[in-house]
Formats: structure tokens, C-alpha cells, sequence
DNA sequence: TCCGCATTCAAATGAACGTTTGACGACAGG
DNA sequence: CCTGTCGTCAAACGTTCATTTGAATGCGGA
């Protein structure tokens, strides 16, 4: 009779991958609500129902889980940024025009950001990075600027009469633009609108942003 | 002889008031540099070279003295803001055009931005309290909006065939673009084009910004 | 001269943190 | 049936943190 502690038994291969994919979606969740030094490896593994020691058996350390997160889901969002942008160039036979460069770049995380959505969560985990990240995510953020230089190129090649520099700091400005896209700023654009402002109609506010920064580009 | 410990007595009304201003310098310098939340009260303390207690008993917590540097540097930079805008509107007959409106907006963090100005720390913190801040700043930033409709109002007077969305929607765009003005962001930017972009251009900046901002308003 | 007050100081306190440990259970292969 | 491996678990470790304490200090006014 070995009914012991064990609650229910269930077989080890669900568990196996199961711990990990939990602590991975719980860690997103909370770094993202409450920002990466105010969720302690204790509240990461209460929420997603796990021993405490399973962050660092499967991870090594918490920055390591971190680090972990950030780079699964900025290659995720760089793959589908380049993604548009390679259709978009073949769409219009290799010189897609500014507004459709910076519909590439604008999108995929206005789409992830529409309510009810599966990465509305890994957004704001992005763009918390961003400010709040690790020494270790910072410098993959200064160095490895591949993705952008896509960007960059393609809008040269849109706009060859405008001097690189005015390029590279336009494109500045366009990320300023999506990285202001938090829940705080949200709440204080609505407060200040006084609700006229609506976070959840992400289809207007992709046409508002590439009205507002195709202007500035063809400035 | 009382030579004892102290190394040089001095008088204690310059200490007094030292002692409070030196901790405020030094906690404003290490949290816009480092983090919020990576800096101790003991670091603030060893690099304003006072005592460990001072901060506890000149502000009341740690919390306190950053609640207290975010409320003068605010207040300062709203009212600076609030004084273009008021000056631009007397030298336009009480109907500014949209450039001096946004620049209004954009010069003062720009100006205090300047290598080797006064304020330029002043800039990192309070960009940094927009995204690491505590509860109660973002409380504030949140709720307190009367400095942003000054702001809202001109431009509606500026563009009165826009509808009041529209210039909420932009306006928050404009606020985008200055808060991405951070050294990590100007490093990325710095890597991206190879060094062709000098941060240190202020004016040209502030052109570029107003360039661009400007454009997506009249769009 | 003495006292009251504001400030500084070294030391200690208790809580919270990330990480480590060693025992324990479940499974697979021989 | 034994054995090694992998994952989980409760407990504890050592560190760091903000804050408190109480004595010591120096000055202005009586």
C-alpha cells in the first residue's frame, strides 16, 4: 500500500516539461505586470505552482530565466518584423514604400498588443526590457542591431534623397513611438482624453502611428 | 584637547543644510544612472560621504527622498515647459503654430540635456521614473494631467479642424519621442549608424525632433 | 556656564532575497 | 530486482537590504 503523500501519482513525462513551461509563462506574466525587480524566484514559482528550486534547476539562476524569456520573445518579434519586411519588398518589387517599411515595423507588436491576446503579456515584457533589463539583455539591446539595419536600408532605398543620419534618427523617433506603448502611459493618455482615447481599437491606432510617422518620413 | 575623531570641526550650519543637499545630489546621480532599484541607501550614503541614518532621518525612507527629488525635478521641468508655451503664445497673438507648441514641449529636456549641463541627470531620472518608478509617482504621473492639457489645448486651438482624439493620439506620440531619449537608446542608435549620429547636437536634435513631430501633426 | 535642540554616528535589528542542499520518488535499462 | 538518472520537495544558508536605536556631538540662547 503505497498511497503515501502523493497526491495524485500521474505519469513523470507530463510533469517533466510541464514545470518548466509553467514557471517560463508565470515569470512572463509577472516581470511584465510588476517589473523584473519587484517579482522575487518566491512569487514567480507560487503562481505557477512549483517548488522553489525548479527556477534555478532549470534555468541556473533567475537573471538566467530572464534571459531566457527576453530572447525567445525578441526573436519572435524580430522574425515576424522581417517577415513583412520581405513581403512587403516583394510585393512591390523590391522597393516597398515608407509607409509599408514602417507598417512592418509597427504591427506585429501592435497585433500581439490587441486584447485577449496570447503575447498582449510578452509585449510589455519586450518593451519592460527595454528599461528595466539585465546588464547581460542591454548589451545584446547596443550591440546587435542586425533587425534594425534591415529597417534602415529599406527605408534609404525609400527615401534616397534623405541623408542617412536623418534616416537612422527618424527611425529613433518611430521606436520611441511604439516603446511609449505601455499600460502606464495608456492610463495617463485615457485620463488626460478623458476615455476618449480607445487602447483596444489597436486597428486605428496602427493607421494613427504610420499617419503620424509616414509624415514625419516624407518630411 | 579635544582633537579627537573629528577631522576638521568646522561650523555645524554649513553641515546642517550639506548633509540634506549632498544626499539629494548623490541619490539623483546613482538611480538616474543605475536604476532605481539598484541602488542602495548605503551606496547613496557612501557617495554623498555622510552617514548611513541621514537619509532615514532628513527624508523618512528611502521611497521618501526619491519621491522628493521626482516632485522638484517635475515641478521644474512643468514649469519651464508651461513658460515656453505661455511666451509663445503672447508672441503669436494667443494662437501659437503647432512647431512652437512641440518645441515648447520638446526644448527644456533637451536644453538641461546638453553635455556637461547642470541638469542633464535631472533628464535620465525623470525619464527613468516613468518606468521604474514607485507607486506613488506613478500615481502622480498618472492622475496629474493639468500640465498636458495646457499642452492639448493649444494644439487644438493650432489644428481646430482636427478632432480631439486625433491631437491626444499625437500628443502622445511627441511624448514618446522624448522619453526614448535615453543613453541606452542613444547607444543602440550610435552602433546602428556607425557613429554618424552625435548626440551631442542638441540643437540639431531638437530640429530634427520638431521636423518630424511637426510633419505627423499637419498630416 | 549650562541646557536644549538638531544632527551625526556606529551598531544592531529583522525581514526578504537568491541560491544550495540532501533526502525522496518515479521511471528506464539491463 | 537492482541501479543510475532526472526532477521535485522542504528546509536551510549566507547575504543584503531599509530602518531603528541610543549615545555622542556641537551649537545658540539663557
Amino acid at each position: 500500500m503505497s498511497d503515501s503523500a502523493s497526491p495524485v501519482p500521474e505519469v513523470d513525462a507530463e510533469r517533466e516539461a510541464a514545470t518548466k513551461a509553467q514557471v517560463l509563462v508565470a515569470a512572463e506574466r509577472l516581470f511584465a505586470l510588476n517589473g523584473f525587480q519587484n517579482v522575487s524566484v518566491r512569487d514567480i514559482t507560487a503562481e505557477a505552482g512549483v517548488n522553489l528550486a525548479s527556477v534555478n534547476y532549470h534555468f541556473g539562476s533567475k537573471d538566467a530565466l530572464l534571459f531566457e524569456i527576453f530572447r525567445r520573445r525578441t526573436s519572435e518579434l524580430n522574425r515576424e518584423r522581417a517577415r513583412m519586411l520581405h513581403e512587403a519588398t516583394d510585393r512591390y518589387g523590391g522597393k516597398p514604400p515608407v509607409r509599408e517599411i514602417l507598417r512592418a515595423l509597427f504591427e506585429p507588436p501592435l497585433r500581439w498588443s490587441t486584447p485577449n491576446h496570447d503575447r498582449r503579456i510578452s509585449v510589455q515584457f519586450i518593451i519592460r526590457a527595454r528599461s528595466e533589463g539585465t546588464e547581460a539583455m542591454r548589451e545584446v539591446l547596443r550591440t546587435d542591431v542586425s533587425h534594425l539595419r534591415r529597417f534602415a536600408d529599406a527605408l534609404m532605398g525609400a527615401r534616397p534623397e534623405l541623408a542617412p543620419e536623418d534616416v537612422y534618427w527618424r527611425l529613433h523617433f518611430c521606436l520611441g513611438m511604439i516603446h511609449n506603448n505601455r499600460f502606464a502611459e495608456f492610463d495617463r493618455l485615457h485620463t488626460l482624453s478623458d476615455g476618449a482615447t480607445r487602447e483596444s481599437d489597436t486597428q486605428g491606432l496602427l493607421s494613427r502611428m504610420l499617419d503620424f510617422a509616414e509624415a514625419g518620413f516624407l518630411a
